[in-house]
RNA sequence: GCGUCUGUAGCUCAGUGGAUAGAGCAUCUGCCUUCUAAGCAGAGGGUCACAAGUUCGAGUCUUGUCAGACGCGCCA
């Protein structure tokens, strides 16, 4: 509809004074009264060099005088012209489009474009959380937006197997795990991340003994001022050392360089009993850098990190034992995480693994050296030359051992992908923390040259904190996705059994899954993804209100309807239906093509949710209307209305299918 | 210190330079013998952090101030 009235209007307009316009606007306005659609006038005033509301009036004298048949009137207000559709025209195109489509009603034909959509890519030391559930339904979603648009979707997920926080894992289970294995009570990726969390508890216990043996407040790194006032406190301590050259913080920072920050500290250590060490200067450092300093110093000095590290490195040698450890637990992890996807109803068409990937990507950094790009530092190191201003300057790609770095191995794997799918964007949906990895590493892939460079895209969500906080996983304040979503299924089946309705244990237990599951991704997808938001448990299990259970339930409500009146939608009279909630309904359906479009112009699904609310609430205030009781209709008035049921139900179910949540026909 | 993002109702959040800034929750008032009350109808609740600027028009764009989150490592 809206289709033919732009082109109409955009002929109009051409024709009349002579332009060439074909991006014409136009809008549904607010306020029903006003109208059907509504062409703000101000997007010709400069062109024309007239005011809006002149340019309204010119555009309704002209509209009048070869009015289409579809056209009921046309209003200018101020700066806006208004127009009333011929609603028997509007709906009969509307039902005939839908009831034609069905479930491809609002979906593109394909453009011959494929996207590859990053997303999950958690670490294999721990079960997934409230911040991977994020991802992994933000992801997915995205995926069914771009396939709605025409696209062709490759769901990737880039499995983090390898590394430090794994080994972690490992060194715990060997020494504490006395061979324990999965059970149908502890899964996989609860297991392994059981000893992650030990070892951290033990490391946590070695690090407070450390600490406590060595009292970190007796000497200080000042800058200039403070130094000052402390020097007489410091006479005899960190001050000695120091002499005129005197350490501050900005020097410390300007090097970028903890190292340097040891050496100084292993100076005093030698000139001092082991009492009177200590670095920090409790007010002049950021809170991180002194954690960053103290972990150093911890590590060098614990006996199961440096157990960690070890096994690191035998790893990247390739010692069997250890990778043989490292494949039966990274093995039960995955399972672990496939039955969390399999729970969410989310599938990848590839899984990457960083195992396999790491070392990718230095013969890229090689054609840049070759190219000029990259350039050698005469320790052997390799770096990429990136403008100070934009990038804060140089990026480190090969260490002077000449082993990769996190970047070094995006930048193969973002090769390595567009190799095997030749796709035409990249999307990654990874949290904000890494806003500035992602510019650096599209930067670099654009020097380096590869081919849809331009096309990667950087999907970044906010991190989900907790009514108490941020969540912590080694403190445990952790919301975990499997319990989330279990939790979420029960309190489904409660309330189904609340309502007394009769089903059978199988529709019972579907139900439950699919309810509990529309509350929270619907919960999870109505923000923003740039919004970091407070999870808030009650908030995020109430089924009543703007949630995932209304939006089924009025679904439910529209088949329980279709099918006790069974009436067959043929030959419909649509003067019938002419009432103002018939209207606003018609309104709300006529958009639903244009906010999928919305959705992936912005990669925001909060767009998705919005609309489907509004029109099941609409739904709802149309089916709870005394004068509305579609069941004592007039028959001829009966199929109308159930015509437009029909609408509502096809277009929340599909608009539902864009977030993942299926529609039950019971509830 | 430098960079990025955020600041909208009591709380949690939507909001495409455009018409009177919205929703849910919470609070209060009504509505089930009826096609599913997981519902509907209604009330109260706002200095869109603050200040200046851009223009026909600013919650939306620019600059500054304040507050918060995140990032700035030869970790991933």
């Amino acid at each position: 509809m809206r289709d033919i009235l732009i082109n109409y209007i955009t002929d109009l307009i051409n024709k009349n004074y002579s332009l060439n316009i074909n991006n014409l606007i136009l809008e549904v306005p607010e306020n029903i009264s006003f109208g059907d659609f509504a062409l703000p006038c101000f997007q010709f005033s400069k062109i024309l060099k007239k005011s809006p509301n002149i340019i309204s009036l010119d555009i309704k004298s002209i509209i009048d005088n070869e009015k289409k048949d579809f056209i009921d009137e046309v209003n200018n207000l101020g700066p806006y012209l208004n127009f009333k559709i011929n609603k028997e025209f509007f709906f009969k195109n509307l039902f005939e489009e839908i009831s034609n489509k069905k479930e491809n009603y609002g979906r593109k034909k394909s453009n011959g474009k494929s996207v590859m959509i990053e997303f999950s890519s958690p670490n294999t030391n721990k079960p997934q959380h409230l911040g991977h559930i994020r991802t992994n339904l933000l992801g997915d979603s995205i995926s069914n937006i771009f396939e709605a648009n025409g696209y062709k979707a490759i769901r990737v997920n880039l499995l983090n197997d390898r590394g430090i926080h794994i080994c972690k894992a490992m060194v715990a289970w060997l020494k504490f795990g006395n061979g324990e294995e999965p059970s149908e009570n502890l899964k996989g990726d609860y297991l392994v991340g059981k000893y992650y969390v030990l070892f951290e508890k033990e490391a946590k216990k070695e690090k407070d003994e450390f600490l406590s043996k060595h009292l970190y407040e007796n000497i200080f790194i000042l800058d200039a001022k403070k130094f000052e006032s402390k020097k007489n406190y410091l006479k005899n301590k960190a001050y000695a050392i120091f002499g005129k050259n005197e350490v501050t913080k900005s020097d410390c920072l300007k090097r970028k360089d903890f190292k340097y920050l040891h050496d100084i500290f292993n100076k005093v250590k030698e000139n001092f009993s082991e009492k009177d060490l200590i670095l920090i200067d409790l007010n002049s450092f950021e809170k991180y850098e002194k954690e960053k300093f103290i972990d150093e110093e911890v590590m060098e000095n614990s006996k199961i990190l440096q157990e960690a590290r070890e096994m690191l490195a035998k790893w990247e040698e390739g010692d069997k034992e250890v990778i043989e450890v490292w494949k039966k637990l990274n093995s039960w992890v995955i399972e672990g995480f496939n039955k969390t996807y399999e729970s969410l109803g989310i599938k990848f068409d590839k899984y990457y693994y960083e195992s396999e990937t790491y070392k990718l990507g230095k013969k890229y950094v090689e054609e840049g050296l070759k190219k000029g790009i990259c350039y050698k530092k005469d320790d052997g190191s390799v770096w990429i030359k990136l403008p100070e201003k934009e990038f804060g300057g140089d990026k480190l790609l090969l260490r002077k051992d000449g082993t990769s770095v996190y970047m070094t191995q995006d930048i193969g794997t973002s090769f390595l992908k567009y190799q095997d799918f030749k796709m035409d964007k990249s999307i990654y949906v990874v949290g904000s923390e890494q806003d500035y990895h992602f510019k650096v590493l599209f930067k670099i892939l654009e020097l380096l040259g590869l081919e849809n460079a331009k096309e990667c895209y950087h999907l970044s969500y906010g991190m989900i904190s907790l009514p108490e906080g941020r969540m912590k996983s080694r403190e445990g304040k952790i919301v975990e996705a499997d319990d989330l979503i279990k939790e979420m299924q029960e309190k489904a089946k409660e309330e189904i059994l609340l309502r007394g309705r009769e089903f059978n244990n199988e529709e019972l237990e579907n139900i439950s899954k699919t309810v509990g599951l529309g509350a929270l991704k619907y919960y999870i997808l109505q923000f923003s993804p740039r919004t970091e938001f407070i999870f808030d448990p009650k908030a995020s299990i109430d089924f009543n209100g703007k949630t995932g259970p209304y939006l089924q339930y009025t679904h439910a409500r529209i088949c329980t309807l279709l099918n006790t009146l069974n009436i067959e939608l043929k030959d419909i009279d649509f003067k019938l239906l002419n009432t103002e909630s018939d209207y606003k309904l018609l309104r709300l359906l006529e958009q639903y093509p244009y906010i999928v479009e919305k959705a992936l112009l912005q990669y925001n699904t909060s767009y998705i949710t919005e609309y489907i609310y509004n029109l099941a609430s609409e739904f709802n205030s149309f089916y709870s209307k005394n004068d509305n009781r579609i069941k004592e209709m007039e028959y001829e008035q009966k199929k109308a209305k159930l015509a437009l049921c029909y609408m509502v139900k096809i277009i929340i179910k599909n608009s539902l299918s864009l977030l993942g949540i299926q529609a039950p026909e019971k509830m």
